[in-house]
RNA sequence: GGAGGGUUGCCAGAGCGGACGAAUGGGACGGUCUCGAAAACCGUUGUGGUUGCAAGGCCACCGUGGGUUCAAAUCCCACACCCUCCGCCA
């Protein structure tokens, strides 16, 4: 959410700074004249409740002093200020609501750095790791898909008659490697990053803090008897943490990390990406996430995106890091960038890690602040980034480490989590 | 799921229709005293909205949402959460 007083204070900066979505921003006009009406009635109603007030204080003493005939005079005017009050007071909460309304479906303003663009055509490249087509022989030249099916370590024929269509289930080795995953993910950030197991069932609020209600409820699970939505990733639970609270200076930067299911209704995507681990409903990664000042944020960008890419590099896949352009930022990012890791088998990017910056977007929803020097409290900033998102990194994994004479070697980083084991099948 | 008890400021805890943004104690911060510290004493100590150049003014907030009243932390209703007991259960 932005800030309405920024809103008002500036608002053609605002737009300018919107428009470099290629958005249409004529809804900044309309809260400005929703804001205006509801802070006109909204002094009036103050006015008039001042007034009911000090008459009933009145009321109050005249009772004391046994003038009760006089009280009744007071009273009765009191009465009737009091009924043009609450016709006052149900306008402005109507219109504080509208405002309110509007502004959690304004997306965030882009940072100047953002590179310009209008899709993800224009995402820039800045740069690519270990790539090199003529490196990849014909072994390494099968899509995840066969090869999982083959060595029996993928099952989504069954996952299929289990849960339906876009679901996934590995097995043996290919199972172990899902999990192995998300424990090397965690072990080599928990030099900096508290673990937590939060909970993946989450209220409207929660949901609402991050971005992803009111405006994207379509693409996220709904548990409707007891009203919890399913999480998309553990951004949403980790960044409700602190919510509604106002942090320490001290404790900043605050870093946490977690391993859960995210679930993806994927609406609108139904056709695409069909095969294999590529697109699932339900799907395993790591998030890590920080709050921070203003101040630490860049720095904390900076840092996610080198653990999220470093742990790619160390698993031996080829990737490349890609900046998001401004047409092609989420509703709440404010800077962004993708870890793409690259799938021999299907000759394809896949993003498998968003870093993102939200600047105080997240924390105005979710009201999460601290107290900067200089007295008063400000938003902090929240960033978050996928570590490791299990289906896309483990087909490439199996692609990338089929070997020319069969079978599927463990990259050296998850030996440890094999049980001894340097196969995955 | 059933029965009962609770929810007040940073914490503990009083208040149960009118002078209550809220006693008291603790904590924190500042000061006096001291060579220094402790103790003692004095003072300060919430968040948000709006208006104003400012000083300040006005308004809201005692779990949440409604209601009664001239007036609600205080009365009524609903809901949420916490605690205890019973049931069920990994």
């Amino acid at each position: 959410m932005l800030d309405l007083r920024r809103i008002r204070t500036e608002p053609e900066v605002v737009v300018a700074e919107l428009a470099r979505r290629g958005m249409d921003t004529s809804d900044i006009g309309h809260v400005l004249d929703l804001d205006e009406l509801h802070r006109r009635l909204g002094a009036q109603r103050d006015e008039l409740r001042s007034e009911v007030k000090s008459l009933s204080k009145q009321v109050g003493q005249l009772h004391r002093d046994g003038r009760s005939d006089e009280a009744e005079a007071v009273q009765a005017k009191s009465r009737s200020l009091g009924e043009k009050e609450q016709e006052l007071a149900t306008e402005a909460a109507m219109l504080s609501n509208q405002v309110r309304d509007l502004l959690l479906r304004i997306p965030n303003t882009p940072h100047p750095d953002s590179p310009e663009g209008s899709s993800d055509a224009d995402n820039p490249v800045v740069r690519i790791h270990g790539y090199d087509p003529d490196h990849f022989g014909d072994h390494q030249r099968i899509a995840h898909w066969d090869l999982g099916t083959q060595y029996g370590i993928l099952d989504n024929e069954r996952a299929v008659k289990i849960s339906g269509a876009m679901f996934t289930m590995q097995r043996k080795g290919g199972a172990t490697l899902a999990r192995a995953l998300l424990q090397y993910a965690l072990d080599r950030n928990a030099d900096a990053f508290e673990e937590v197991r939060p909970p993946t069932l989450v209220t409207s609020e929660t949901l609402t803090a991050t971005g992803q209600l009111p405006k994207f409820a379509d693409d996220a699970y709904w548990v409707e008897r007891d009203d919890l939505w399913c999480i998309p990733t553990a951004e949403v639970p980790l960044t409700s943490i602190h919510r509604d609270e106002i942090l320490d200076t001290a404790d900043l930067p605050m870093r946490f990390m977690a391993a859960t299911s995210c679930y993806r209704r994927e609406a609108g995507s139904a056709g695409r990406d069909t095969r294999g681990m590529l697109r699932t409903h339900e799907f395993d990664k790591v998030e890590v996430f920080a709050y921070a000042t203003p101040q630490q944020a860049p720095a904390v960008l900076e840092e996610l995106v080198e653990r999220a890419e470093s742990g790619i590099r160390d698993l031996g896949l080829a990737y490349r890091v890609i900046e998001i352009c401004t047409g092609d930022l989420g509703q709440s990012h404010h800077r962004s960038f993708d870890i793409e890791v690259y799938s021999p088998g299907t000759d394809q990017w896949l993003e498998v890690s968003s870093v993102s910056w939200f600047s105080d977007y997240q924390a105005r929803r979710g009201a999460i602040r601290y107290r900067p020097e200089g007295g008063g409290t400000a938003m902090v900033h929240t960033l978050n980034g996928s570590a490791l998102a299990v289906p896309r990194v483990w087909a490439a994994i199996v692609e990338t480490y089929h070997r020319r004479d069969g079978g599927i070697d463990v990259p050296d980083v998850l030996l440890p989590y094999f049980r001894g084991s340097d196969r995955i099948a």
